[in-house]
DNA sequence: TCGTTGTGCAAGCAACGTATTGCACATCTG
DNA sequence: CAGATGTGCAATACGTTGCTTGCACAACGA
């Protein structure tokens, strides 16, 4: 099993994803209005979606007969708070190990 | 050009590359070390080191005849203020959204 | 000085990810 | 109903990534 972060920031750690997730957020839309847009494939774009959906960064809604992808903040403010904690914990500890260093001189 | 927050991420999304930014953070250490305590090889884990500096989130250090890896808080701390900055936008935009639907029932 | 230890560079390879095309099926609209 | 539009599934091509092995070189210590 990967991690949440880890899921999530290899989700994010693609441009075209990146650029998808901003445009849901604009607007949430289908694959295919998203397909008019950018310049690949609605499959490739199915696929990236899919990808996005994995790491619980956007849902799927259905509207009629059309598929809407809607972005969710919760999975992103989580790996957010993670990675804020471990960074956090790096800077004590390597705070500490400095002190530790530049005391006996 | 990549996007700072997409070349963080993208270092960030594989696990190998996690547990090694993670094990810096803890204590700074060589390539050789690492690889000691890691089941794959030096040269492996050089190329995942660089990937990380590649984004700016380890810097190296000579001490000696050796090369201390070391975290850096900045680069990753910027990219974590943009995704904030980004999902609290699609929340904004999205709540607009979501009440104007609701609106005129 | 000589052996050991830590790095750097490069070639090779298997596995994964991105994007494509083709086709079948459901759904809305005139 | 018939055509247009939106979706789902599968197979395939191709570049990228992760990891390995092999060798050369620099630096520290007995």
């Amino acid at each position: 099993m990967t991690t949440a972060v880890v899921q999530v920031c290899s989700a994010l750690g693609d441009e075209t994803r990146w650029q998808i997730l901003q445009m849901l957020g604009e607007q949430p839309r289908s694959a295919s209005a998203l397909a008019g847009e950018l310049p690949i494939s609605r499959q490739a774009i199915a696929q990236h979606v899919e990808v996005l959906i994995g790491a619980g960064l956007v849902e799927r809604r259905r509207h009629g007969r059309e598929v809407r992808y809607v972005p969710v903040g919760a999975a992103l403010s989580a790996a957010v708070e993670q990675l804020q904690a471990a960074a956090a914990g790096w800077d004590r500890r390597l705070e500490m190990l400095k002190r530790r260093a530049e005391g006996p001189r």
